[in-house]
This record gives structure tokens, sequence and C-alpha cells, in this order.
DNA sequence: GACCTGTTCCCTACGTTGTAGAGAGTTTCG
DNA sequence: CGAAACTCTCTACAACGTAGGGAACAGGTC
């Protein structure tokens, strides 16, 4: 937390700091935007800092809370590219775009995200006053508004898990999709039942001749982002009314809505 | 491949082995349910098979593989409860609901998943097969159903992943949710400026209220899963035709609907 | 029976990792 | 000038995945 908002009264004896929190965060963003998550070791990043790996407990308590203010600062810094559109599909296409962008810049973020209990600092608090005012004007109510961006937030970071994985295991085997393809196809052949699993082998063909690959990240996300926007537009454009826009009467469709909490004690929680 | 659909002939020669791949998987699977994945070293799994952790490599060329046989395991073991139910509706969310209660058996699974290349096992192909059918009688093309699938599959995936997290930080910290709240909330006073994030507050704060937490994973599945369906609905019931639900033009929302794949080579690709 | 050969399994070892503990060096306060 | 506070380094530990080099075993062929 002090760590997170950088509140720390400095101290007046002892030799001067060579180091600072923000030199070391900038430099664990580099390593891992360049390498992976995986390649931010204290020993790495104190290298890059020209120091060793235990002078940089002096600035922080863990490795885990390093990886908190990395999260906390690449969401501050982030762009918000959002347009202040009236229509709020739009609005909340470009969330999902710039996070979406985030994930590019940043891919290991895809890997470290934190939902539950999230580092408090000053970006993930800005960048979810930022995205709940995408919300404005849809009807919807504050527990309703929380849930549908942790939706949306939820299906921007599978994509880009998804992709993440599917660039790791081009690196890691140095096989185009194609070549892993070509590579396990001679031996599928042997084993796979087309009979037993008719609509597998047909359905995978189809995909995999559209897609040029078994996954692609760029249709997976058009797709859902459609499909994520649809489902909030029958929870945000009511029953009753329905003109181009928003409506009236928010409340309830199929399988239920998002409820009604009924108190309980409580956290002010942030999310993400 | 030839691990993941056993086939090799075994050896005439030499001692006769001690153990088997599904011994290996079954001690490997036993411990990650356990006491999560990072549990799962070679030695961890060698001790409860009474060997050395070199002694796997005779049946397993590496870790990675190791967990490669175990999602393929864990897929083929799975319970399908999905009732052929006529409504695709009903079908999808049971398809859903057998994959978050394969996630609540074993919750290492959210942490490891692969999407893009995926182990094509016969517990990964049954799986597939046997979503795809949920489709059947939606109208959705062969691209789509795919895409539909992942989308879903992805859904219940983040909720598990959510879900996991929110678990780990409660062990790690021996705190509950609330006494976490307790903890971060005089600090938080500090520092946040309520005025300038006016609608974290707001929001923040209903959600923390109604949730008991920053966060509730159940609250999102049942939510998320609602508008999974609604925006698939508006994708697979149809512009003309249509009754209860939908409204009418479906297509070309903004952020455009799935795509028309046009050929190109590839992959009979499997997901997931 | 004896040998060869392919297997299984163990031991040792290397280079990583996060971080605990002790201590050396540096600056400011009383 | 101490003394206290602070930064930074060194060494060390346990745990990780797995490479390399054997020892013990069992069948096939003489």
């Amino acid at each position: 937390m002090e760590l997170l908002w950088r509140t720390r009264e400095q101290p007046r004896r002892g030799p001067r700091p060579r180091l600072t929190v923000d030199r070391i965060v900038a430099a664990a963003i580099g390593i891992a935007d360049g390498e992976g998550i995986a390649a931010v070791s204290m020993r790495r990043v104190a290298e890059r800092l020209g120091v060793t790996a235990m002078s940089l407990y002096t600035y922080v308590p863990s490795k885990a809370e390093l990886i908190d203010v990395m999260l906390d600062g690449v969401y501050a810094g982030m762009t918000r590219a959002a347009p202040a559109s009236d229509h709020w599909r739009a609005r909340l296409a470009a969330v999902a775009d710039d996070n979406r962008a985030l994930y590019a810049r940043h891919p290991w973020l895809a890997a470290v995200a934190a939902v539950s209990r999230p580092p408090l600092g000053p970006g993930v608090i800005a960048k979810y006053e930022y995205e709940l005012r995408a919300f404005d004007g849809t009807g919807l109510d504050d527990v309703q508004r929380d849930a549908a961006l942790t939706f949306l937030l939820g299906f921007v970071e599978t994509c880009a898990r998804a992709a993440g994985a599917a660039r790791a295991s081009r690196q890691q085997t140095e096989m185009t999709d194609q070549e892993w393809w070509e590579a396990v196809t001679p031996y599928l052949e042997r084993v796979f039942d087309p009979e037993r699993y008719p609509t597998a082998a047909r359905v995978g063909a189809a995909a995999g001749a559209a897609q040029g690959a078994a996954y692609d990240p760029d249709r997976a996300y058009t797709f859902g982002l459609a499909r994520v926007l649809d489902g909030l537009a029958v929870l945000i454009e009511a029953p009753t009314t329905r003109a181009p826009t928003a409506g009236s009467e928010p409340r309830a469709n199929p399988a239920g809505p998002a409820a009604d909490g009924p108190s309980g004690p409580g956290p002010t929680g942030a999310r993400r």
C-alpha cells in the first residue's frame, strides 16, 4: 500500500539511495515486456540496475509486491482513447480496445492480472473510475455496472491470455501453426476416428481452414466482443421501450439479471 | 502424442516397469487437486509413487508433457450432465455448468488450460465433439459454432481463474475478504480522494456491499452466463423469425458480427 | 548355461529461483 | 565524536527441472 502510493517519509540518515521504486518498477516492466514475466527475477532486475539482488529488498518487500506495483504502474500510464461517444456501445467497445492495446504492449499482464483483492493503487483506481464512466446513461444500477465491467474486462483478458499462449507456443516450438499441424496430422490420422467424432472432424476442419490455425486471436476477439456487447444490450436496452439507443426500465431479463444485493457488510471494492 | 493416446509397444526386455503413465498422471492430478499446480514437482510426484524424480523420465519426456496428459485425462473423465433439452439455451448452460463443475473439482485447470495448439488427446477431442453437439439446431455454421464454443468456454475459464485467485489470496494471507478490507481501509482513507473518483467510490461501495467482498465468483458467473447466452441469442435467433425474445435486425451492430472466413490453408483444429 | 542388448531406476550434479542473516560502509543527529 | 539509521553486499539454503553416467534386471540368441 505505502508502496503503491509512494507514501513514505524518506529517511534522513544513511547513505543516499542509489535507486527508487520507480526505477525498479520500470526495469522490471522493461524485462517483462521484452522477455515475458518469467524472465523477471530479482537478480535480473538488479543486474539491469547495476546492483545486487538483495539490495532491491530495501525498496520492495518481496517479488509479489513488485508485481503489484508493476500492474498498478501500467494501468496508471494506460492510454485511454475512448471517445466520449454518445452511444454506450461505442464507448464500451473503446474500453475493450484500450485494454486489448494494453495487453498488446504488455503481454505479461494477462498472466498476472488479479481480480479479487486488486492492488488498490492510483492506477487501478483511476482505471476503474474511467471505465465505469463508460456506463453512464445506460440505466444500469451500480451493482450491475460493476458486474458488467468485470464481465467485459474478463472477456478481453481471456483473449489476451489465449493470444499470449499462442505466441508462446510459436516461440517455444519454433514452428508456425501450419508446421505444427503438419507435424501432428500424420499421427492423428492413425488414432483419430472420424466416425466417432464426426462433428469435431467437420467443425475442426472448417474452423482450421477459415483461420489458418486451430485458433486465431483476432477473430476470437472480434467475434467475442460483438457477443459481449449484444449480451449487455439485452440487459441495457430494456423490455418495454426500444428506440435506437437506451431505454428506461433496465431491470430483468432471462436467466435473471444481476441481483439486488441486500446490504451485507462490506468493502468498497475496486476492480482490477 | 504417443503419450496422449498411450500407443507404444511395450518393451520385451529389461526389468518390468514399476510404474505406468496412468499411475503417474493420477498421482500428479491428486497433488494438483489438493495443493495446487505449483505443488506438482517431479520430485513430489515421484515421492508419492515411491520412486525418485528421475525415474519418471522413463515414462514422460518432460513436465510439460505430463501436464498435457493430466489435462487430457481430466477432460476424458469429465461428467457431462447436459440434458438433451430441446432448447439450445439450456444445452449451452449445461455445457457451461459442466465445465464450471470440472474447474471446481480441479482448480488447477484454470491456470493451465491451453487454447491454441491443445494437446489433441482422446479426452480433448471427446469433449470438443460433445460440446459442439450442443449447438445442433441453432443454425450456426461450422466456423461460427467453433467461435461460439470458444467464447463460451473462455468465459467459464475466466470465472474459474478469478475464483481460483480469490481462493489463493484467502489462503495465502489467511484473511477473509472482510478482514482484508478492514486491513486496507484505514490506509485507503488517507490516500483515496472520493471527489476525484466519485464513480469508483460509489460503485465500489455498492458492489462491495452487495457481495460482501470486492469480488464474488458465484455472482460473476451467474451474471456473465446470462450475458453470454443473450449475446449468442442475438446471433442465433436470426433476423427474420423470432418470437418472445430478441429484437429484429441482428446483423451489423457496431463491432460487426462474426466474419465469413475465406478459405486459407489449414488445420483441422480442435479446441481446448 | 553364458552373453548381448534394451530397459528401468538411482545418484550426483548444474544452473536457476526467492529470500534469510550477518556484516560492511555511509550519512546525519545529538 | 560517538551512536544511530540506513543502504548495499556476501554468503547460504532449500527447492526447482533435468542432463549424464552408471547399476540392476530381464528377455533373445548362442
